[in-house]
DNA sequence: CGGGTTTGACCTGCGC
DNA sequence: GCGCAGGTCAAACCCG
């Protein structure tokens, strides 16, 4: 199923692609131009701002799907359903209902929790019967964005708290994928983790959902904890990916780059202008979108 | 003791 | 229908 999506991702790699995406870049560009104000606002700055530009943006994601670096994993469902329709219009799933859903699944499951019985026999029955009951409830899943990232840590901290439920080796590749779980009550997003097994110093991170939550760092005073966190460290250094579909996951992106604190946070401020994103970026021209989105004017 | 990780087993969906 | 690979579960284990 999702070796689609590995391909997916692996194939934005491959260089020799980018020359047939100079078009789709070329739209990008100017969605992106159009999309971003004049002022040369931050990147979070944009994120935070009208929802507008936040679709504008998605937009010209959806078009940098096929571009260079701008690498994205929109989830492999949803991108086969949306083959026969346009590219931008598939992945508008409401997260929140989608979550919804995803609760009353849970609770489902509680109940089978709740009633399960010493007879393993009996346990295997029920639990069939209520993969029956799922099965026939089919659930869409939520749209997935993926970051690439240069880092020799795993697991960056992205200021939620998240548990490893599980760990699969991935075909082709010698890195193990790990599985992690939002641990907010009532949250249910995803994410996996992963190594580029063509380039191991990259971490591939797959979000999947929507955080129903404040960031926890950002309850406690977060700018301290995220600019001293890894995550933001190797995040300064080597910006490399970002996302596609409406729901991007703003608070990453928020932590991925200066935020409005920094204006407020000297310290982070110098830190940002020793590390500006564009400086950096650490692909060759042909992977510059982000960066050319920086550039613009 | 509570919360997180590890890991083998199991489930599911897809391609052949 | 079968096999494969991804995804999830849950018991055992670890750690502070």
């Amino acid at each position: 199923m999702s070796n689609d999506e590995g391909k997916n991702v692996y194939q934005q790699y491959d260089p020799f692609q980018y020359n047939q995406l100079d078009m789709n870049r070329s739209i990008f560009h100017q969605q992106a131009a159009a999309a971003l104000d004049p002022g040369l606002m931050s990147f979070t700055n944009f994120f935070d701002t009208s929802s507008l530009e936040y679709n504008s943006l998605s937009k010209a994601f959806d078009v940098s799907c096929c571009s260079s670096q701008v690498i994205s994993a929109v989830d492999d469902v949803s991108k086969k359903k949306a083959s026969t329709t346009t590219p931008n219009s598939s992945v508008s799933s409401s997260s929140n209902e989608a979550a919804v859903e995803e609760d009353s699944v849970k609770s489902n499951k509680l109940e089978d929790i709740k009633g399960r019985c010493e007879n393993k026999d009996e346990e295997k029955s029920k639990k069939q019967n209520s993969n029956l009951s799922k099965k026939k409830e089919k659930r869409p899943r939520e749209p997935r964005f993926a970051f690439l990232t240069k880092s020799e840590i795993d697991h960056l901290e992205d200021g939620y708290r998240w548990r490893k439920y599980g760990q699969k080796a991935v075909k082709n590749s010698p890195y193990p994928r790990s599985y992690y779980r939002c641990t907010s009550q009532k949250c249910v997003v995803k994410k996996r983790v992963e190594r580029s097994y063509q380039d191991p110093s990259v971490v591939i991170t797959t979000y999947e959902g929507q955080h129903n939550h404040h960031c926890p760092a950002t309850l406690r005073g977060h700018s301290a904890g995220i600019m001293s966190s890894p995550f933001y460290a190797s995040a300064s250094a080597s910006v490399t990916a970002a996302s596609s579909g409406p729901t991007l996951p703003q608070e990453l992106f928020s932590h991925l780059l200066p935020t409005n604190n920094c204006q407020t946070d000297p310290a982070a401020s110098m830190m940002y202008q020793n590390l500006s994103l564009q400086q950096h970026l650490q692909l060759p021209d042909h992977y510059g979108l982000l960066q050319d989105l920086f550039t613009q004017k």
